[in-house]
DNA sequence: CGGATGCTTGACAGCGCTTTCAAAATCTGG
DNA sequence: CCAGATTTTGAAAGCGCTGTCAAGCATCCG
């Protein structure tokens, strides 16, 4: 394991003082040119790196920005984690990640973690951590929330109301009357809002709710699975589903196939995310598209200008519906049962 | 902005000296019971939590682990990334990610800033670094590498030319003569063993290699969708496709379903990988399963392992058929040109 | 040509913590 | 009860860097 050199190292070796060094480095004052140069060379002959760590500590901050997520693995918030690195890379920032798990106690433990590492801001994608946990870390350093709404801090997120409503209404459009909702944990207000949508959409069109037609689900693709199973086994008529989110619609997916229900044919599948992987699902899933890296991006952006006293005001975030091959027009209403039968 | 408390908070708090709190947080020597009780109490009072980053320069090391990926919303980064954090939990060290996107200059990059910020230990994941400049960097600090072979460093991997062999040995069993293979990148060298493998399995079944049949992509769906199309417009004849990771897999199974060509009806798709979309594709997709998790349990484990200076021997990552539903019996062989009446 | 003005530069303290070293306190046993 | 051994404790230096402050220097103008 070989020494470090220093930045005292390189004063030495350009025969300045390490004030010096550290002018030319960070450019915080004029230098004179032979100075500079001298400098310049000794850096590059004992290739120099600076401790980030030290300057760190010696400014207060750490160049850090904290991010947490619930889950690193997940496409969701893998999408949101690369607009965020995006976002920083070039500045002087650099991201460091920690999980919570959907998991209040591991959120908290997440925050801890980042905070001893002294992260200059942070990042909370989702999640359950109390909202005065959050609103009081705000008094620490600047917090940016992304999927939640929390009174007096900068929140980011979409209208899942709106991105709901879109998606059964392009459902209704298309002839479907008769459309099952696989919800979200009743504990995520984002899987509230998709539901309420999912109502509204259908009250503006005179379709009368049936609550047979909804299960909950938990964000995963085997609660889709589980979910259609559950409205099959039950026998619910319905001749389209609207998910919550990709990975249920691909659980769903997955059900109908078993059964021989061909997707768009017997059965039109409507997602919430639009995941990289869902336009190379077969059939290409018609989805409700959330900008994920541009949320991580703007997220990052807002809390860099925060950090610099600027002013900032992220572009909205809007969902857009995008509309694949596994929607289709109803069949005649004779389909309506068909697979009733299988 | 509320000031942060220190160290020397607690002992004025506690009515000792600093190096006495520092010893009855790290447990370096012993205290005297009563002043123990004190600085836990100061503590407590005064919500306070140690500065990892001055620890770190303190002791000359950041309790961090640096991680160098080629893209940290890749699922199947993700899930290696995921197997890295659950190794960490509860140790004291931490992961810092940066991603190379798969191009020498930004990966150099990438390793400048993990450099720079102190890391104790570096994961490499894949990437074209040259070798020498790892095995630089490895007398500054430990290294493993997972999925590249470089001498003088550890590394992990899985056995690329078997497991693509027993995918092919699959398809082969199931009577398919005319198998395509869609190819990763030739620069990397675990495209080139997979294309090895597939080759072997082929010559000791007596099947003729058919160069014809094998197309070339770059991991990502699209070009795994690209290539079934080149496959097709060449007029290739082929019964089974193995691609050389899921997401071509991905794009191959959506160019068939485009011309209707069914999985496994009429062609059948192997890939590898096993992403975890994978099961919840449609068809669930056979594929060789790479141990994704573990692979990074085990790279994060023998850091951990060298840093302490203690011996560890990481568990073999071996590779594993998964047979689900994209791979059937060859049907007659009429059924062979079908496809090229589409 | 002398004093005032403006730049460039180095010394030094300090960021929050660890760790060595020696002094202070406590404990032995004769 | 005291010398000596042992343990507990605090003072102080230092990790690598920044940033203030004042000294050193060149330059300018009357």
């Amino acid at each position: 394991m070989r020494e470090a050199v220093t930045l005292s190292d390189v004063a030495r070796e350009a025969g300045v003082s390490p004030s010096t060094v550290s002018r030319v480095i960070n450019g915080t004052a004029r230098v004179a040119a032979s100075k500079r140069e001298a400098v310049l060379r000794a850096i590059e002959r004992l290739h120099y790196r600076p401790n980030i760590l030290a300057k760190g500590l010696a400014q207060g901050r750490s160049l850090t920005i904290g991010v947490i997520t619930q889950e690193i693995s997940s496409p969701y918030y893998g999408e949101m984690l690369k607009g965020v690195e995006q976002a920083l890379e070039g500045t002087t920032y650099h991201p460091i990640f920690a999980s919570g798990h959907w998991r209040v106690d591991q959120e908290e433990a997440a925050l801890k973690v980042l905070v001893s590492r002294q992260v200059d801001g942070l990042i909370v994608m989702d999640g359950s951590v109390p909202e005065e946990r959050l609103q009081e870390l705000a008094h620490t350093m600047p917090v940016v929330v992304v999927g939640r709404k929390i009174p007096g801090l900068q929140c980011l997120g979409i209208d899942n109301r709106q991105g709901a409503y879109e998606g059964v209404q392009h459902l209704i459009e298309l002839g479907h009357r008769r459309i099952a909702h696989i919800a979200g944990p009743t504990s995520h207000p984002d899987a509230i809002e998709r539901l309420e949508g999912y109502r509204a959409a259908l009250e503006d069109a005179h379709i009368p709710f049936d609550p047979a037609l909804v299960v909950v689900g938990d964000y995963m693709e085997q609660s889709g699975l589980l979910a259609v199973e559950a409205l099959l086994a039950r026998g619910a008529l319905f001749t389209a589903i609207f998910a919550a989110n990709d990975q249920m619609a691909y659980g769903a997916n997955v059900a109908l196939y078993r059964r021989g229900i061909r997707v768009p044919h017997d059965v039109s599948l409507v997602g919430f995310d639009d995941l990289p992987s869902s336009s190379y699902f077969t059939p290409p899933l018609t989805t409700v598209r959330q900008p994920g890296p541009a949320m991580g991006w703007e997220a990052a952006r807002l809390i860099l200008a925060l950090l610099e006293g600027r002013d900032y005001t992220p572009k909205p975030l809007s969902t857009q519906l995008v509309v694949r091959e596994s929607t289709a027009l109803i069949r005649s209403s004779g389909a309506l049962a068909a697979h009733l039968l299988t």
